[in-house]
DNA sequence: TTCCTGCTTT
DNA sequence: AAAGCCGGAA
């Protein structure tokens, strides 16, 4: 074990101010040098783990300025192989070869029926071909070319911070239950939150299924404290333990529908565990900056119109429909970061947009975009 | 006010 | 479809 397991047992706190009881010994995680296909229990599932970290690692390596090499260049310093892996940056690993390889899962869950209930026509959402074939946005490869552009040449919290970087430096199953444990955390919360709330976890060795289930729910939430909705996902975390424990030997599902039928667990983060935790693309992981930017951008709309998708789902089944296969995993992070920096919600910084040439929604938000926005669709504006 | 790499329940 | 969860920051 590369860490140790001692379970502590934190007083329950008042939540008036729990903050400052958060801060103990700092026992930092040995970063030695990590075994990878070594370990991993599933090498068929983890195709991309050829030495260097899969597509986890993309986030990291695709879109990285020069202080974060340098930082990551730090933090492999022990380990040989860093610097090497740093190297190999915009190499996609072949995503199709396993696209489509997994089999299919228990469907007992009712969110299972629900997921499959969505607006699609494309049930078990693998099956592209029987989509209706969708003609892809003009200039969409030059629109994604300057995105790349502006995110190399600015720092976004998610490439420190970002739920993908979780655990990097951990073995495979660790890792993988790290990224499933940071995106139930991530969600409405700032990634440098979040971030705070994995290392509190990592240095308590709260990031193992046989931990967390010792550990008492007041605890778990003190300690993830102050990230969104912290008492409730404190309660998903130890049932997630539990059932992991139970079901699956302490590691995380591998599918999309077990990790769905999990308590806390949605469309978003499945597909972001899916992509980054066994590096098995069954979706595009859409949350809200992707579904912002895509609307703005007129990529996707509502089926056999010009409106815009109502929700992340949709913009994910929309998405898919045209979007090579090839730029599934890296649109996330690469959106995410646009939608923290330049594209974001309010006041969208369109004048040192680098596509705002390309953009149908260029300096078009003055309102909020909940009441004028709405209005005027992107895509339909003439 | 609106948002934060959402999900569950009504 | 909409409310509820959580609290803080911009």
């Amino acid at each position: 074990m590369p860490f140790s397991l001692a379970v502590l047992r934190v007083p329950l706190l008042s939540f008036s101010s729990p903050a400052k009881n958060l801060r103990m010994s700092r026992t930092r995680l040995s970063s030695r040098s990590l075994p990878s296909e070594a370990q991993n229990p599933n090498p068929e599932l983890n195709p991309g783990s050829d030495g260097s970290d899969g597509i986890a690692g993309l986030g990291i390596r695709g879109y990285a300025g020069k202080k974060r090499v340098k930082r990551m260049i730090e933090i492999n310093a022990e380990n040989p192989e860093g610097e090497a892996r740093d190297q190999k940056i915009d190499h996609l690993p072949d995503i199709e070869e396993f696209a489509y390889n997994k089999a299919k899962a228990t469907k007992t869950s009712s969110k299972v029926k629900l997921a499959s209930a969505l607006p699609v026509g494309m049930d078990k959402r693998t099956d592209l071909s029987i989509v209706p074939k969708v003609e892809p946005p003009t200039n969409w490869e030059e629109v994604l070319e300057g995105i790349k552009k502006m995110r190399s040449s600015e720092e976004a919290p998610v490439d420190s911070k970002g739920c993908e970087k979780a655990g990097i430096l951990l073995p495979p199953k660790e890792r993988r239950f790290a990224v499933l444990v940071s995106s139930l955390l991530s969600s409405q919360t700032k990634d440098a939150v979040t971030h705070g709330a994995v290392q509190r976890l990592t240095e308590k060795g709260l990031l193992d299924a046989d931990a967390i289930v010792k550990t008492d729910e007041a605890s778990m939430a003190s300690l993830i404290y102050p990230v969104g909705f912290y008492l409730r996902k404190a309660h998903y975390i130890k049932k997630v333990a539990e059932i992991c424990l139970e079901k699956y030997d302490g590691d995380i599902p591998s599918s999309l529908d077990e990790l769905l039928a999990l308590p806390g667990i949605g469309p978003k983060m499945a597909h972001l565990v899916m992509n980054v935790g066994w590096n098995n693309v069954q979706g595009i992981c859409v949350d809200t900056h992707v579904h912002r930017i895509c609307n703005r951008l007129g990529w996707v709309s509502r089926p056999g119109t010009r409106k815009k998708t109502l929700t992340p789902e949709e913009t994910r089944v929309s998405l898919q429909t045209w979007l090579p296969k090839d730029e599934w995993v890296l649109i996330n992070p690469l959106l995410v970061g646009f939608g923290q920096t330049i594209c974001t919600p309010l006041r969208p910084r369109c004048g040192i947009c680098g596509i705002n040439k390309l953009c149908p929604s260029a300096f078009m938000e003055t309102a909020s975009p909940s009441s004028k926005a709405k209005k005027s669709s992107p895509i339909k504006r003439s």
